[in-house]
DNA sequence: GACAAACGCGAGCGGTCGCTCGCATTCTGA
DNA sequence: TCAGAATGCGAGCGACCGCTCGCGTTTGTC
């Protein structure tokens, strides 16, 4: 009995569910690191479903069997880019999304967070792709879903800071809906232009969703000298 | 020189050409049609990549081979579906996008193409499927081209009548693409609901529009009395 | 230095896909 | 009537995909 290892723990994972990390050394990390951004530069070419394991890592420099090292299929590593990507998105813009001073003019509001959310999406072009494309097989779709839900729960919350306090929960839900339709729709035409001609569409998804806001929010602050 | 039949016309195809119609019998253009409609059935269930042209010869009921006796490859039967798609919205819905009376109130316009567009995409799911999904390998993906091009041509003419007289060309353009970046958005939401909410978001896309193009139309005959 | 575990490789397995080919059947026109 | 064109079939080819497996190498630990 004392002769067993302290460490009986052999890595279950049920259908779903995600196995409890395996021991691994600095190279295995610097591997998964490598491996995600040869998943993401290949995702952002040529979308979820038509990019190949295979070339994911050619692309990495690795061998297939390596990748499988480390990712029990292909549909994993879309999911552990996509946790990673909204760590990032927490961590760096979370305050994007944060409830706002309801002192703060609506379009100000608006152009802070399309802002800030063009500008993540520009450095992490795969987030763009992850979110626009729900090519995945399997009807699941995991990552895209998470981001998905996580981004609209939090622009519900932020519309709850701006709407007239007495909004339905359900309409508070379709606005959000709405929003976030309204800036992907935009992304995309931001990032099919350059130059000025892309500045001029940021500019209008802040026209947009300023205007289509406009009349929902509780207007009792905007003139407080009116 | 007479000895030789009237019509030595060989159906030639340039690389991406089209060719001249073969001679063809009643039961071929019959078997055309339903090659079409399982083609818009399936890729309506899994878009254009993941349709298989197996799949779409056995959901019209015959073999892969009588489908490669009509159409060239895969991607000529979505061009082909878009051609006939394209067709059908100029003849039943062409009126739609016709500019309108500038004394038309502005909301009422929208309301207008917005219910219009939403029956016919109601109609013809696949026309959605073939607009949304632009995940044809090659780069180009004519059918989904042309249906976009053709549309974003229309809807600029419909905006030009609508706008105010001075708004330059690239503006146009731009909003245009912005007006048709919010449809799609918005269909994309209506078609994920049902009942009263899909109502709900029909009337929240004639909101959007209306509220992002009402401070860009020429006001000078919304109130004749003001 | 010895041992086990983690890492790494790449040929290749089973499967699906787009598409072909040889041949049988049906239709058309003279 | 009958030759030839159009239509129809379906096994299967070649290519590629996600993924595996056996085996050699590196690394951490005692």
């Amino acid at each position: 009995m004392p002769d067993k290892p302290e460490k009986p723990e052999q890595p279950e994972d049920t259908a779903t569910g995600r196995e409890q990390p395996r021991r691994r050394q600095a190279r295995g990390e610097r591997r998964i690191q490598q491996l995600l951004e040869a998943a993401a530069s290949v995702f952002c070419a040529t979308g979820y479903t038509a990019a190949s394991t295979n070339a994911i890592a050619r692309e990495a420099g690795v061998s297939p069997g390596t990748l499988y090292q480390f990712f029990p299929n292909k549909e994993a590593i879309a999911i552990e880019l996509g946790d990673r990507l909204m760590h990032d998105l927490r961590d760096t813009y979370g305050e994007a999304l944060a409830p706002v001073d309801p002192a703060t003019p609506l379009a100000d509001a608006v152009a802070a967070v399309v802002d800030r959310l063009t500008a993540f999406n520009t450095d992490h072009p795969v987030f763009f792709a992850l979110m626009h494309g729900p090519d995945m097989p399997g009807g699941i779709t995991e990552a895209h879903d998470a981001l998905h839900t996580s981004l609209l729960g939090r622009i519900e919350t932020l519309l709850a800071s701006l709407l007239a306090p007495g909004t339905d929960k359900a309409d508070v839900t379709r606005t959000a809906h709405v929003c976030l339709g309204i800036y992907k729709a935009g992304l995309e035409l931001v990032l099919s232009h350059e130059g000025t001609e892309q500045q001029a569409y940021i500019q209008e998804i802040k026209n947009a969703l300023t205007r289509y806001l406009d009349p929902l929010v509780g207007h009792h602050l905007d003139q407080p000298a009116g």
